[in-house]
DNA sequence: AACACAGTTGACCAAGCAGTCAAGTTTGAT
DNA sequence: ATCAAACTTGACTGCTTGGTCAACTGTGTT
């Protein structure tokens, strides 16, 4: 066994222990700052959800926005993948239908994420705003083109692209960030499976229909 | 001047007094609530927005926590309102012109208003679960029943009216709690009236289009 | 056995904050 | 002028909380 090869076994065992430990206090942090907030979670609930003493998550996340800022990032990251199905195929209908349902299932499966996103764009994005005017800006520019090449061609009718990508994101992240709205309102039960399918379904045919010339998916 | 006349008189200068003073810091407050959410927002950062001492606020509203109460009591209130707009006409299209084109405004002029109630429904309404429980569930009933009976009569294309109810609002409501983003998007710059005006109309025709039985207004 | 080093943890601290209080001021009535 | 009652306000307090720190543990190397 080489310096370096002992050198690098060890570091591998202990880049494990820290690569666990940051996800699980990461999923930790999300947990909590969707539903408290940045200032209303403490870093004790967030020790506390993760399993783990204070002092522990401070040696991991050097302070609270730094952790805050990580989990920003890691949601940005999800909500990226999910707009990738929109290139998935050029016609019309199928690109928006799997658009939908992607975004449909982050919001079921990562509601917290959705949450925190939400907030975070809410209150002015201090931590996000440079992705905002990069990344998240050249990606609806390129969307955009793409719908208003849709237009062009007579495949959906004229209307502006920009205000219809609002409305997919908006509909579609109410079931994450109005979840307990949702619940409330259905008996106080989550949605069933069914449920989040309807639903889905629902949006994808008032916006198809609506967009469609004439008629038919 | 009777005795009781004199009460009245000393009673309603101070009543105006104390009107007032209500006002200003209820508007403080949705400013600073809407900003920051309950927890990052101070009763300093109140008072300083209200122009008055911090002690002042306090004479005013028992604690923090019932300024935030009267804050958001006074959000639903406008949120009903504006709900009425639905009752202003039989005709599908029109009801649904008129709501949409009512909860725009409502987003656009007090996008305060909209972010603190966004706020307090995504942490779980700790507040106000008792308005989503009463008064927005029988609101919400009656719409779908109403809505239903347009799909019986054949006016609109059998869609499940509940997910059509959640697409209005999110849409609609995207529009004051992602302004931020919205207008990061537009090149930093607020919403003209033209815009507006476009976004609420095509709103409209996507929906409209989505849902009538063959096509036209 | 001695060492190096990443990881663990209870105890502590300084800053920030909601809420209090007691001493003022203003206003209208007599 | 005097009084009462509502309003005003600077100074204070106790608690919460982000962050630190120094002592400790476990593990693999020599």
């Amino acid at each position: 066994m080489s310096e370096m090869q002992k050198l690098l076994n060890l570091k591998a065992a202990k880049a494990e222990i820290r690569a666990e430990n940051e996800r699980v206090i990461l999923e930790a942090a999300e947990t909590i700052f969707a539903q408290h907030g940045f200032r209303g979670s403490t870093m004790q609930m967030i020790a506390d959800q993760a399993e783990l003493p204070k002092a522990n998550v401070h040696y991991y996340f050097e302070s609270k926005k730094e952790l805050y800022r990580r989990v920003v990032e890691q949601i940005f990251g999800i909500w990226l993948q999910a707009a990738d199905s929109f290139e998935q195929s050029d016609n019309p209908a199928e690109a928006l239908r799997k658009y939908i349902e992607q975004k449909m299932e982050v919001s079921r499966l990562r509601k917290n994420g959705s949450k925190v996103w939400a907030n975070e764009v809410m209150h002015g994005a201090p931590i996000i705003q440079d992705f905002l005017e990069t990344q998240l800006t050249e990606w609806t520019d390129g969307r955009i083109e793409m719908i208003q090449k849709w237009i062009d061609d007579k495949k959906i009718r004229p209307i502006n692209p920009r205000w219809l990508l609002y409305m997919i994101w908006a509909t579609t992240q109410h079931y994450a960030d109005f979840a307990h709205q949702v619940e409330t309102l259905n008996a106080a039960e989550p949605l069933s499976k069914e449920q989040w399918e309807d639903a889905t379904e629902t949006v994808f045919q008032i916006i198809w229909a609506g967009l469609a010339p004439k008629s038919g998916t």
